[in-house]
This record gives structure tokens, sequence and C-alpha cells, in this order.
DNA sequence: CAAAATACCTAACAACTGTTAGTTAGGTAA
DNA sequence: TTACCTAACTAACAGTTGTTAGGTATTTTG
């Protein structure tokens, strides 16, 4: 049946996505995911090629997923800080939700080659970047859109991706890691820099 | 003699920063080390005693040397924003001369577990977070410090991570790579805010 | 019902992995 | 000279890796 086939192949990609996603490609075995999956390593080559096009699936598969709710935001009819704002505190929300996303997109950041990156770029974050690099326009004409665009990614990221560091650092409180409250702060960072709060 | 010793160690270690940071720890084999110092790979568990000490003896090697020079911008004399507007183009500046030592840091980041994050909070970080916590406080009593010396953090060092992938997204520019520039527009948007440029 | 396709299996392969045992050449100290 | 230390070597180990060939039930199709 069709339905078996299709079933099985997409538990053997959500459960690559999970353990590429937690410890990256070479340290995941194809009877890593075979035992994940619950059928012996010969059997994944039925649906599959080989490991690297396993990998690419679940890199394809994780990725398209995202890039939903966020593009609605951006084109609402919402005043232009309504929408940062808007589209601040969703991405914080979603990207907090999946990490496995989030780890798989710095692995490739480190690991991916030139032709993965433009991947990357043109497929799956091209639509949402061109959309906040407009906001940004919009926002402030004079300002460089792409450096703001960029900014504006790194910090709802880079807290996120910081969690587990962050814990032994000065001033840490569990609320730190909470989305909305790390939202609250790019947005209020990008409005208004470091000097009021 | 000591000094062939010492060399021959050090050689062991400088090579083994540079393929960990560019392969990650899993891809990078002991007989890749070995050639690449140029002995045979049973000659290098003479210096270490296996590859796990071996990477531990890199990353604190690579992490060690740095940390010099930005202690003294913070603590320097100048007002607040100076020290904060000298530090962010000195700290972009050492950060995209050390490409490894960054890649270490991303690649720890990922799959360190608790105690590798800890030794990086405390033995590496701290100082320089620290101080930087302090100057965030001069600059506005009222902010959440932590958060925002995060977001400095985070706004160079993101920059410079994505460098290979905002190639292939609208607006870029060659400037947009380098430190200099990178530096001014984070420096901007931590005083100014999106709004002003 | 026979044939074919599906989705799994067992068993094995060659290559590569980290690591160890044992050896050797050269320098140093007694 | 003898004994030891250093820093490298050769050769091999046991385990893991991605992958393949060939077999086997079950289901679908002509």
């Amino acid at each position: 049946m069709d339905a078996v086939k299709e079933n099985t192949r997409q538990i053997i990609i959500d459960s690559s996505i999970k353990l590429f996603a937690q410890f990256g490609y070479a340290n995941v075995s194809v009877r890593d995911i075979a035992d994940a999956v619950g059928i012996k390593p010969a059997s994944l080559y039925y649906h599959f090629d080989n490991k690297q096009t396993l990998y690419l699936a679940s890199i394809k598969e994780s990725f398209s997923l995202k890039a939903s709710g966020l593009s609605e935001i951006l084109q609402s009819q919402e005043p232009a800080e309504i929408r940062l704002k808007n589209y601040i505190y969703k991405f914080t929300a979603l990207a907090s939700e999946d990490e496995p996303f989030c780890r798989l997109i710095q692995r490739e950041m480190l690991d991916g080659d030139e032709q993965r990156m433009q991947y990357l770029a043109e497929k799956v974050f091209k639509d949402q970047f061109d959309a906040l690099d407009l906001l940004v326009i919009e926002i402030n004409p004079q300002c460089d859109s792409h450096m703001s665009a960029i900014s504006i990614l790194s910090l709802v990221l880079y807290h996120l991706e910081t969690t587990p560091i962050r814990y032994f650092l000065k001033g840490h409180k569990k609320q730190h890691n909470q989305a909305e409250f790390i939202a609250q702060h790019v947005f209020n960072l990008l409005m208004n820099g470091l000097l009021k709060s």
C-alpha cells in the first residue's frame, strides 16, 4: 500500500532530522537511524540511495516546513513597526519551538558547501529575507537594509543558540530562555538601541 | 631536547585546531592529523593520551589565546560609549582574523556537553563578559545587562558567521564582509536602534 | 490463481576508525 | 661501556562505517 510506503519513508526522515540535528552528520550512523525507525540498516537503502541523499532529504523536509505564518505577518496592513514587532515575536516563538530546525541550520552554516548555502538562501530564506528587507527599508529608508535584516535575525537566533552557555554567565535568569522575553528585548533594542529601556 | 618536544607537541595542537575547526571532531581522523603534522598516527599517542585529550588541549589552546587586548579597552578611562565603540571594533577585528577560533566556538555551542559549556563560560568568556556587562550597566543602568551583553556579542559574531550565506541574500555587497564595516553597523544599531542611521 | 511488485530481511564486503604492542635510532648521564 | 630516555617507527588489533547481493514473506495486479 502507498500509505505504508509513504509512512515508513516519512518516519525515516523524521527520525533522521532529529538525529542529524542533535549529533551532526558524521556522528549519526546508518545503523543509528535504522534503530530509531525500528528496521534494519539495509532496509533504509530501499527508500534512499545512500546516507547523503537521506541527509539532503531531511534538511529539505525540515526547512520546507518553515516560512508559513511569517509571510502573512510581514505583508499585513499594520504599520511597519507593528509588523516588525509581530514578526519578531512570531519568529522567536517558531524558532524556540523547533530546536532541530535551528540546529540543522547552524550545522549547515558550519559544514554546508557553497551549493547547499545557495539552496538554503534561495529556497528557504529568500522570501522571508526579502520581505524583512523591505520592511526594514520602510522603517528607515536610509539604513543598510541587508545588514539590518541580518542583525534582526541574529539577535533572535543567537539568544536561542546560546541558551546552554548563558546559564553559566553573569546575570542569567530563567526568564531569559523564554521566547516572549527574548522577543521583547530584541524589539526594544531595535527600536531604541541600548540607551532606552 | 625540550625544545624539540615542545615544538612537535605545539605543531600537533596547531594542526588540530585548524582541522577540528574546519571539519569537526568526528570528521577528523587521527591519521588526518598525523598526516598534517608529518608523523605517523601512533606517534601522536606519545604526546597525547587519546583523540579526546588532544581535542580538549586544542580548544583550550585556541581559547586561551584570546581575551588579551580586549580587557584593556573595557577598563580604560574613556567615556562608556567610546569604550563600547572601541570594544566592538576590536572584537570584530579579532574575531574576523581568527576563523578557526570562531568555528570552534560554534561547534562547541552545538556539541559541547554541560561540562564543556561551563569551562567555556568560566575560563574563556567570564572576564570579558563580566566587564562587558558592567559597561552596559554604565551606559544604561535600567536595562537587562545580561541580555544586552549577549546581544552585542551576537550582532558581531552572527554577521561573521553568516558570511558564506549572506553572499546569496538580497542586497549583499563586498563591504559587508569587512570587519570595520560590520563594527560600524553594530555600534550604530546599538546606539540608535534601527530608526537612525 | 500465477506473476509481479513491495518492503523488509540476513549476511557479508571492504574501507576506515581509534588504539596498542613492540621496535629502533639517537641523545644523555653514570 | 652501560643504562636509560626520547621520539619516532612498523604492524596489527578489534570495532564501526556505508553499502550491496541475495533471499523472503506479504500484497497487488493481470
